[in-house]
DNA sequence: GCTGCACGATAACATTTGTTATCAAATAAA
DNA sequence: TTTATTTGATAACAAATGTTATCGTGCAGC
């Protein structure tokens, strides 16, 4: 499971032993929720299999902010590293296996990784890259209508439209339910 | 002008007569091109006076992404960090003082300044709020209705609608400028 | 003083998107 | 199996937003 990390931060074997320790294994049906809206996030959560959802309310209906799959980890970050309550909800979306570790022992991790000047900037960097990618985001709002970006979605993230219930993705692009079904009609009917 | 820095990354005087001599000052009138299209960010800017957009050309219409005031930093982050050809154009909006300094020069007071804890730790804040901020602008998009946007800057940035030429706030907000000159319409005559 | 340009408001019309409602298919629960 | 529940498609109408065009104002340059 940790495989993925083993390659990007080299530790001595006797390091990751002690890290890996410090997560726990469980398994969840869908539609759990890991986080409540309102409470201070305090797990950080690493997929093995399923996939998760990032929403909150709002007036009366829920939007979906992030969607997240195999090998990736979650939180509500900015609870999770500010100790705010949470805006949003963590919510498995298929059954899923996760491990997780307490914000204690990561804050212990990550204190002792950023010593080791190739970790640090390893992880400078991965921090780097998530602000674009949050750019990008952002720029797509402005640049494309909804049409091109959900096709940027099949292109991009084929995962999100394989795997998630359309409602779900219609609120993550922006649009409604029934205008992402139309969408969906007109461009296969253009084909 | 760089007291700002000043108070938040305490080092002793000698670093700070040495760094702050890396950096240049010039004056640029308005519509200045600071960095063009598809080149390669060298230099970041700092600005004592005046304003800028970050602006790339879609389809024949000019979309802002972002706008800087007093005392920010402004690149064409991703490709400053990355070494990219830019594919936004950084351009002041009024006439300006700004203070310059060479990538080579930046990436050597990192270095310094990633071997001290206190700073390095001061680092990484602002590269998770800054990825926070941009969290809340994608957020906004799948929530607000642009006039709320619109209403969302007044209130949060003023700066932009009383400085910054409306036509590029439209497109900021992601709407013509015929919509936004409507927005305000009603706004004014819904008080 | 003129002249041209940048900027913004407004109108008329076209297109996109939202709202509400209904129906059908698939899936989970009993 | 039967029965809810979830999910998605579609239609009809309403509201929001884009497009194109025109006009007016202010301002920089001549």
């Amino acid at each position: 499971m940790f495989n993925q990390f083993r390659n990007k931060f080299p530790l001595s074997d006797e390091k990751w032993i002690q890290y890996t320790n410090l997560f726990s294994r469980i398994e969840v049906p869908a539609k759990t929720t890991l986080l409540e809206e309102g409470e201070i996030s305090k797990k950080l959560f690493i997929i093995e299999k399923g996939c998760i959802r990032v929403w909150f309310n709002n007036n009366g209906k829920d939007l979906t902010t992030q969607f997240f799959f195999e090998n990736q980890s979650v939180a509500s970050i900015e609870s999770f590293i500010k100790k705010m309550p949470s805006p949003v909800v963590v919510e498995t979306i298929e059954s899923s296996v996760l491990w997780w570790i307490h914000k204690n022992d990561l804050d212990k991790i990550l204190e002792e990784i950023k010593e080791i000047p190739e970790l640090r900037d390893r992880l400078i960097d991965m921090l780097f890259q998530r602000t674009f990618d949050y750019m990008k985001y952002f720029v797509s709002f402005i640049k494309d209508s909804p049409t091109q970006r959900y096709l940027n979605l099949i292109k991009e993230r084929p995962q999100i439209i394989q795997r998630v219930p359309q409602h779900y993705i219609a609120s993550y692009l922006g649009v409604t339910t029934v205008h992402l079904s139309r969408i969906k009609s007109k461009l296969i009917h253009s084909k």
